[in-house]
DNA sequence: CGTATTTGACCTGCGC
DNA sequence: GCGCAGGTCAAATACG
């Protein structure tokens, strides 16, 4: 039986993003056709976490780590994630009623629905492929890393639903927490990027990162992204596990979020696992 | 010494 | 039934 999984795909040289979790390697295999290989994660928080991740990394493009979470976690989550959580839990509510009238959709196993979220220049894409229903949210940023809004402001989100109530929460998306969520995405993203351009340019010694004047501001989004991002993650899977894992499909969640996309090229559509490709 | 990682063996579902 | 591909186990090893 399959259960609910949550993809993040994010830039990121680090081999594994940080998600405020602690995770076992327990298993790696090389994909088919693919250099890089796979790795296989399971949760150490508590005894008995069912919850799985693993990571790879794509094989066109190597600076994007594809991360899939599977299962709910067993243990409470760090307050923050929590709230997070039910950001997240609204977007995904959100875009789960968007595309259908209710999650009932994802059970169908024919269902093929897509609902694009005009959300700067994140989407987010519910879609059903193969077995298993994929949703898929899909934050591209735009070339431009770094426009992130300042850094200071944490996430005090105005979440009004709890990640429990996700049957009501269905009702009313919430925009505004929807495009908090983004923007705490944002601030994901803004890490991966810092951590990007650091290794990047420590090797160039003027070579100073292409976006001039942002460098202190891209130090405190990284610092901020760094501490928002372990909620972040853990909690976006946390909630959309719950939400779509908890009722009693058993679809495939996908949240695709390539942050820094120079060349929208690289996003190739991830649908369920990253197989072949 | 206890715990995490490595890595090949093993298991299983699926297509031919 | 066989072979392949994807996952998992577990013994050995590395780490601190
Ligand atoms: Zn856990």
């Amino acid at each position: 039986m399959r259960k609910a999984r949550v993809s993040v795909r994010a830039r990121s040289e680090a081999p594994m993003i940080t998600d405020g979790c602690q995770w076992r390697k327990y298993g790696q295999k090389m994909a088919k056709g693919n250099p890089c290989p796979r790795a296989y994660y399971r949760c150490t928080m508590a005894v008995g976490c069912p919850v799985r991740k693993q990571v790879q990394r794509c094989a066109e493009d190597r600076t994007i780590l594809i991360t899939t979470y599977e299962g709910t976690h067993n243990h409470p989550l760090p307050p923050a994630a929590m709230a997070m959580a039910s950001t997240t839990s609204a977007a995904a509510n959100m875009l789960l009623s968007g595309s259908m009238s209710s999650a009932d959709g994802l059970m169908n196993p024919n269902f093929l629905a897509r609902t694009i979220l005009p959300c700067s220049s994140n989407m987010a894409t519910i879609s059903a492929s193969a077995p298993f229903p994929t949703v898929t949210l899909d934050l591209t940023h735009t070339p431009s890393p770094l426009q992130f809004q300042r850094p200071t402001s944490q996430f005090p989100v105005p979440f009004a639903a709890p990640a429990q109530s996700f049957p009501s929460a269905q009702t009313s998306p919430l925009p505004q927490v929807f495009s908090q969520a983004l923007y705490n995405q944002s601030k994901f993203s803004g890490l991966q990027l810092s951590q990007d351009m650091e290794s990047a340019h420590q090797a160039p010694p003027i070579l100073q990162q292409p976006q001039p004047a942002s460098l202190a501001d891209t130090v405190s989004a990284a610092t901020a992204a760094i501490t928002a991002d372990p909620n972040f993650t853990a909690a976006l899977a946390a909630a959309i596990t719950s939400i779509i894992g908890g009722g009693s499909a058993h679809p495939n969640t996908t949240i695709n979020s390539t942050a820094n996309a120079t060349n929208s090229s690289n996003t190739n559509k991830i649908s369920s696992f990253p197989t072949g490709n």
